[in-house]
DNA sequence: TCGAATTCTGCAAACCTTTGTAGATTAAAG
DNA sequence: CTTTAATCTACAAAGGTTTGCAGAATTCGA
């Protein structure tokens, strides 16, 4: 049991507890002899500050909360990765909570980190979170906030989001200019903003080449395997020669279906995805896709947070650049 | 600001803080009209118990830690998922520490953790930590150890790791089931205890079936995908028909070689990874993997060390079984 | 109706650190 | 040798909760 507090210290050594605390947190005030003797004594005794009273006495904890949906999504828990090594640099602890996509997880974990007086919170929130009034509610105090990937609009404090505009304007052109002349479109709902801003890049990078809209060719219901495959089979039913996926998984399933027909990729079909998930480069043909730097996002967030938190800034509206990886599944010759 | 304390409530309601505290705290000794007429205060005045404080009284946070080599390691991510929610339900929170496989940043972590007087850890050691001694030295003032995967013996507290020797006795067995005749292994260097365990498993599932042990067609530094392209050469050279791997990534270069050999799997060749990684399932032939359960693992690793924070253990060694995942890379017909 | 048992509440200390204020000591200046 | 300034240290309160102990109120049996 280490129970060695700056009471012993300062008995230890004839003086207060008041001097012992100013000596060790390197008050210019106190004697420099008495300093050292301090510093001495204390190692001595195997004295260990105790956080939870010096907490108590500021009133706030040396600890920031992260919120996600699901840890064991490669996106998030390389964002937390990336954000704990800013934090920890940083001197502050990182404690992680998950909403598996539920408002009621979310709440939860909101009140528990106010509960423990963290001094900010890093949130991407659920699925099933429809508007940001829970988070107004729970961020009192002066718990600073931060949200990332998934933001909603009117809270207080920064942002970290994607441009994914360019993501997916880079990502078409990237398809126009390997000679992909009709390229379908594999989307999400466009009432989320991150598939209207993907869809918003894609239809610029048409029309700056010239080519016209058709809207028959964007499946907006594309964003996992079967759907994929599905959508797959009804773009090249209608003419299409690449596609450009606002996910890795429908790419992949449009992927499968190409091979099951002996269609070939990428000579008679180019298969684009997003999120740089492992598996692109292992599959064969390995696919190309949009890396969307979740470390980045991560170390931004965090230290977007701590300037929250030092005051410097009252928000900020921070973006991260997508990557194109080019791979097999787009790898023509020019048309 | 939220400053609303129990003396707040007391004041508003003629009693003192003890009784308000006992009332909150569910101490059955307060009359029930005083337990209400607390309560209802207390949600009137938006009060919120001050965490810090009540740590400081009784001495320990109601937080543990988890310390990782990598938290965006698939593996890793799915065993603080499990971990999170089996603690969220018991009431605490959880900290996040990633040593990068180096044994500076695990003493940082420990240090860290142990300050914040967490009530215990969880830790699954760095390849840069050669031995248990520096934890030993953190976990002083009753902080309670739980270690996982990656094990030192000799140290106090409760232990969780998957069932290796099991594991890859079901794979080669199964590898047999199917026909094959001459199965090389991947390993990594068997001092690492786990590769130990798995490569015991492989030899007694073949003695079990008769099959005489080849040392010749054992291959001990088959963890990367590329000595696993390499060794799968090799091992095609020596006549196997089949490979158990430890790792799925070493399995998939010898997959990869196979293919580019034109040689046929699984009909000619039939290949066993280890782990059950996301592209197992994704690339063609999908690939036979013994998946780990690291869910199993975080839940069974955060519920060991709640019994231990509680008193209802002092030490216990746990282990997961694994299951096999049998897919394309193994699925011929029986021999 | 009285005493004892039971149920409930208050007092005050303890948890350990930080910090404003005031007092003490030393050095420098007159 | 005294005054002023500069440097250093002590005192005590504050931060909010929990809890042992004692005392008050209530209930119950006799």
């Amino acid at each position: 049991m280490t129970k060695v507090t700056i009471i012993d210290i300062a008995r230890a050594l004839g003086i207060t507890p008041s001097t012992v605390s100013r000596a060790l947190a390197g008050n210019p005030y106190v004697k420099e002899s008495t300093r050292e003797a301090v510093k001495q004594k204390a190692k001595e005794l195997g004295y260990e500050r105790n956080v939870i009273a010096s907490n108590l006495r500021s009133g706030r904890t040396h600890a920031v909360g992260i919120i996600v949906p699901r840890i064991h999504r490669s996106f998030f828990s390389s964002i937390i990765s990336a954000a704990e090594e800013v934090l920890d640099k940083a001197g502050y602890s990182l404690i992680i909570c998950q909403t598996r996509e539920n408002l009621q997880d979310e709440i939860r974990a909101l009140n528990t980190l106010s509960g423990i007086r963290v001094g900010g919170i890093m949130l991407s929130h659920a699925i099933g979170s429809k508007s940001g009034k829970h988070i107004q509610e729970a961020i009192h105090g002066g718990i600073k906030l931060v949200q990332f990937d998934r933001v909603f609009e009117g809270l207080p404090g920064s942002t970290v989001t994607n441009d994914d505009f360019n993501g997916a304007y880079s990502a078409t052109k990237h398809l126009i200019k390997r000679g992909y002349k009709r390229i379908g479109a594999f989307t999400g709902p466009l009432s989320t903003k991150m598939f209207l801003n993907r869809y918003e890049g894609y239809k610029k990078a048409l029309e700056d080449a010239g080519i016209p809209l058709d809207e028959t060719i964007v499946f907006k219901d594309s964003i996992i395997r079967e759907n994929g495959y599905l959508n797959g089979a009804k773009a090249l039913e209608k003419g299409c020669d690449a596609i450009y996926s606002s996910g890795d998984y429908s790419a992949l399933g449009a992927l499968e279906f190409a091979k099951d027909q002996g269609v070939r990729v990428p000579e008679d079909f180019g298969i684009l995805g997003t999120a740089n998930e492992d598996f692109t480069s292992l599959i064969s043909p390995s696919m190309t896709s949009i890396e969307q730097n979740p470390r980045e996002i991560g170390t931004k967030a965090a230290q977007a947070l701590l300037r929250l938190m030092y005051g410097e800034t009252a928000g900020e509206h921070l973006t991260v650049e997508t990557t194109l990886i080019p791979r097999e599944s787009t790898d023509r010759k020019n048309g």
